[in-house]
RNA sequence: GCGCCCGUAGCUCAGUUGGAUAGAGCGUCGGCCUCCGGAGCCGAAGGCCACAGGUUCGAAUCCUGUCGGGCGCACCA
């Protein structure tokens, strides 16, 4: 793609040379606001004015008279402080249309770790926000050129999954397909809770409990895990989410990588068995000369009876993600509906190249910020200070539902199949009113609920807690995904007319208006807003950009002048025809591939 | 108590590395299909960018403090 600003960029830079500037500040080129002369600026010479002792209108004089006018730059012009440059409108335009293409793959791999639900019940919204922030990053950075890996972590081990099973056979349940096995397990696992807030009965039942974790950790009860995971999997499918690799917990530990994680930190001075007072009898980790200000700085690994703790595994974990450590093994799992293969860890695989990545992303809430901060800190432990800086916590702010925290025990929850259910039946009663004629309202209704779930998800920045509320989630008014997807279903439409009447023509640029130049210039931002989505490794910047770029496009649709439309595409003269044309063309295109990348899809018509 | 994050219009949120007059959506009010799809568009009202200092030619953005809100500080996961 023609980068319009790095071009102006260079040849500012190269002018400030010509002056004598010796230290090159950053050039800041942006787009002028709407009723100030010119296309493209910059201020570069408000931060020039100290250092080459003069007022910044004289400095922007200077530059203007010496800067070399790149191609397509028809003057310069400065505007007080600022220097200002025009472009010729059929250049921009041209530039406009640059076909959109992955990047050409780099070196090194990053590795996106995300879902890594508990397998003992069905999904809820709090979940909603990692599938959908996870899922659309590893998009997003695959676009951008890098190699990613998406893992799935299955804590099979945990307490969640072992009370669950206990219940199950607690209360002697027999799965008779009702329901989805998911749910149909995660009331077992809700009964049994309401049986335990009894103290007493929960000390009953606690070996009981006991005993199903041991047989979890000894792999014996896999296959019972399976069935809730292969459950869970057609949640996350139907959210468009998909995975390469699933890593349990069971066989990071059956493989010793548990083990091998801890020799290597026993290794280092930081780490060290007490012989008395608080830990005795443990192996804890001081981390004092990482984090400052705690309290107590030491993080037990293995306690005092000799049993792991979730950090330390969460360790190991860590270190394989980073090829520390080797020695899982894996074999095909599923398909998945695009037909993509999901491998998952298994005693019985074979070595594959998973993991050994320099740069890792865990899609994890805030709340585990000082154990994902932990995890950098074992990684400076043993001396790998380059992969730490490489392991990155994606952290999100907690889901509130209807303005209150979320909470299983208080029945205040609602499952993703659920929501997404409701989504679409609302986006199918909106098709049956708007569009009864359409071929596959199905399908679309689906396109456009599981859109507008998702986008809800992704276009806040994920540090802000967000309120998962319904009528707002699942609005196809607004800053939403069916706005987005809206505008790509009439861009569709005017292509699809003109193909059937054959009005193709060859585009003349030299006819651009500026209402083609205000078009053209959201989508040159298509580039640097997803490199930015990519760089700040959240998909908000990306989703907000869609929004700008769907609104240029609807005001450059219903453009009036006169009380006459202004912008007609079909029904514009040869040549301005085929610019337009081309120019819907590359909007549709555009937008189709933003959508992809946050994982929803783009209806041609809805 | 210590640490991290947040505070922008009635509500929900954007706001580029510190740059030109702080922008959207929802809601309210008023308009727009003789026109390629009205899930849309145009306009109006609505702001002490929590507050107080500071740095700077320039601050919603950086620094300090205060006030409000969220979260974290286990031999739980």
């Amino acid at each position: 793609m023609t980068d319009v600003r790095a071009t102006l960029k260079r040849a500012v830079a190269s002018a400030l040379e010509r002056m004598g500037v010796s230290e090159l500040p950053e050039i800041d080129i942006q787009e002028t606001p709407p009723d100030k002369p010119g296309d493209y600026g910059t201020p570069v010479a408000f931060q020039l004015a100290r250092v080459l002792r003069k007022a910044p209108p004289l400095i922007a004089r200077e530059l203007a008279e010496l800067v070399e006018l790149p191609a397509g730059v028809s003057r310069v012009e400065v505007v007080g402080g600022y220097v200002n440059f025009f472009y010729d409108p059929a250049f921009l335009v041209r530039a406009a249309l640059a076909p959109l293409a992955p990047a050409p793959k780099q070196d090194g791999k990053v590795l996106v770790e995300h879902t890594s639900v508990n397998p003992n019940k069905e999904l809820h919204v709090g979940h909603l926000r990692n599938v959908a922030l996870g899922d659309a990053i590893a998009r997003i950075l695959d676009f951008t050129g890098r190699r990613v890996e998406v893992l799935n972590y299955i804590d099979d081990t945990g307490r969640q999954s072992a009370e669950s099973l206990f219940a199950l056979e607690h209360y002697g349940l027999r799965y008779e397909g009702e329901r989805k096995y998911d749910h149909w397990v995660g009331e077992a696992y809700v009964r049994l809770h309401q049986e335990m807030s009894d103290a007493e009965r929960r000390a009953e039942l606690e070996p009981a409990i006991a005993a199903v974790l041991h047989r979890l950790e000894a792999g014996e009860l896999r296959g019972e895990i399976e069935k809730l995971l292969a459950a869970q999997l057609e949640t996350m499918w139907s959210l468009g989410a998909e995975y390469d690799v699933l890593v349990w917990e069971s066989d990071i530990v059956r493989e010793g990588l548990l083990q091998k994680a801890l020799a290597l930190l026993e290794k280092t001075p930081y780490v060290s068995r007490p012989t008395e007072g608080k830990y005795k009898g443990a192996l804890v980790m001081d981390t004092s000369a990482f984090i400052e200000g705690m309290e107590d700085p030491y993080l037990v690994l293995l306690r005092s009876d000799g049993t792991a703790t979730y950090t330390a595994k969460d360790i190991a974990f860590q270190f394989w993600k980073m090829g520390l450590l080797e020695g899982l093994r894996f074999k095909p799992f599923t398909h998945q509906p695009s037909g993509r293969e999901l491998y998952t860890s298994h005693p019985e695989g074979e070595p594959m190249p998973f993991g050994n990545a320099a740069e890792t992303i865990n899609v994890i809430d805030v709340r585990q910020s000082y154990p994902q901060q932990v995890l950098k800190v074992a990684l400076e432990a043993v001396g790998r200070h380059d992969l730490a800086a490489g392991a990155y916590h994606l952290a999100y702010e907690t889901v509130l539902l209807e303005g209150r925290p979320l909470s299983g025990r208080k029945g205040h929850t609602v499952s993703v199949d659920e929501v997404l259910e409701e989504a679409v039946r609302r986006a199918r009663a909106v098709i049956a009113e708007k569009n009864p004629e359409l071929e596959n309202p199905g399908e679309v209704a689906r396109m456009v609920g599981v859109g507008a779930v998702r986008f809800a998800m992704v276009k806040t920045e994920p540090k802000k807690q967000i309120d998962f509320r319904w009528d707002q989630a699942l609005s196809f008014e607004g800053d939403a995904a069916p706005y987005l997807q809206y505008a790509h279903a009439r861009a569709a439409s005017i292509l699809r007319k003109a193909e059937a009447e054959s009005l193709a023509d060859e585009p003349d640029f030299a006819r651009a208006t500026p209402y083609e130049v205000d078009l053209a210039k959201v989508l040159l931002r298509f580039g640097p807003s997803l490199a930015k989505s990519a760089e700040l490794k959240t998909p908000h910047v990306l989703a907000q950009y869609l929004l700008d770029l769907a609104a240029a496009w609807n005001a450059y649709y219903n453009a009036k002048e006169d009380g006459r439309p202004a912008t007609p595409v079909l029904g514009a003269p040869d040549g301005l025809r085929g610019l337009r044309l081309a120019l819907v063309a590359q909007l549709k295109q555009t937008l189709a591939a933003g959508l992809d990348l946050l994982g929803i899809a783009a209806p041609e018509a809805m």
